[in-house]
DNA sequence: CTGGATGGTAAGCCAAACTGACGAACTCGT
DNA sequence: ACGAGTTCGTCAGTTTGGCTTACCATCCAG
C-alpha cells in the first residue's frame, strides 16, 4: 500500500516538527491581524524565554540555546519596534536588564490567547486527554533534555 | 514556587521544539561522525521526503513545503557530493527524476540507527508505552493538519 | 499547431543564525 | 588595593536556508 513512500516514513522529527510550525504560524498570523506587523518567528522565543520580572541576554540566550550575539541582535529589534525595554542593570555596570513594556505584554497576552484556541481544537477534534498526556510526556521529555543539555555542551 | 519563569510558560511550542532539535543534532552528529561531514540539517529535509524508489524535484518541494528553487539548490548539493543522482524522466522530457546513490542509502540506514537509539533512551528513562502514545497522537494531528493545509494554501 | 500550463534553472535578495575579536566592568587572590 | 582572569555586551564578517522574479524547454488540449 505505501511502497510510495520515503523510507524514513513517519519519522518522529517531522511528526513534531509539523505541529510547532502550525503553532508558530497561527500566533504569528494572529498577531500581525492586531496591529503588530513587525513581529517575526525568531522574536517568539525571546518572549518565551524573558521571565516575567526580566533578565539578561545572555541568560535568554542560554535558555533559547543560541549564542548571546544572535539573541542580542533580537533584542534589538523588539526594543527599536517598542516590545521591550533595556534598563542599566544597578548591581553589574556591564549587564542590562530586559523588561516587557505594556506592548510586549500584550503580544504575550495574544500569543497565548491562539495557543489557547489552536489547542482546543486539537483537543475537541483528537481528545483532551490524549492532547494533555502528549503534553505531560512532552514536558518530561523537556526536563531530561535540560540535564543532559548542562552534562554536554555549555551553549558559550 | 516558579514566580523566575516566563508568563509563555510551558510553551507547547517549545515543548515540541527541543525534542525535535535534540533529533536532527543527534542524527547530524552521528553522520559527521561516520564519515558523512558534508550534510546539513537542511539536507535531512530532502532524504525525508525523497520516496524510496525516487521522485522528481517538484514533487519534493511540495511535500517539504518549500519553493523548488530552494529545493532544487538542496538537490543540487547533495548531487554533487554523491548522496542521490539526477536522471532523465523517460515519460516527460522537462522532468528529471531523483535516486539515492548506495553512499544515500547508507546515509538513510544510519540516520534511522541514530533516531532508533535515541528513541530507546526516552522509553528508557519515560516509558514506551508514554512514548508510544505520544508518538500515536502527534501522527493523528499530523493527518488533521494535513487535512488543513490541503484546504487552506496550496504551496505554489 | 499553437497557446497556455508545467518542470526545472538562474540571479539576486534577506533573515537568522554562526565565529572571532574586543572594550568595559566585575571578582578574586595575593 | 591592585593586577589577572572572567564575564557582559557589542561590532564586524560569514554561512545557511529560505524567498521572489524571471526564464527557457517541454508537454498537452483544443
Amino acid at each position: 500500500m505505501d511502497e510510495e513512500n520515503s523510507v524514513l516514513d513517519p519519522m518522529l522529527g517531522a511528526l513534531l516538527r509539523q505541529p510547532f510550525q502550525a503553532i508558530t504560524a497561527r500566533v504569528l498570523a494572529d498577531l500581525h491581524a492586531c496591529g503588530y506587523g513587525d513581529l517575526r518567528p525568531s522574536h517568539l522565543t525571546v518572549f518565551q524565554h524573558l521571565p516575567a520580572g526580566g533578565g539578561r541576554p545572555t541568560e535568554l540566550a542560554e535558555r533559547a540555546q543560541m549564542t548571546k550575539q544572535s539573541m542580542g541582535a533580537l533584542v534589538d529589534q523588539l526594543v527599536t519596534a517598542g516590545y521591550i525595554e533595556r534598563a542599566a542593570d544597578p548591581r553589574d555596570g556591564r549587564a542590562r536588564v530586559l523588561r516587557r513594556t505594556e506592548r510586549g505584554w500584550a503580544v504575550e497576552r495574544s500569543a497565548r490567547a491562539s495557543i489557547g484556541a489552536l489547542e482546543a481544537e486539537w483537543a475537541m477534534a483528537l481528545g483532551a486527554e490524549r492532547l494533555a498526556q502528549c503534553r505531560a510526556f512532552l514536558s518530561d521529555l523537556s526536563e531530561l533534555l535540560d540535564g543532559e543539555a548542562s552534562d554536554a555542551g555549555p551553549r558559550r
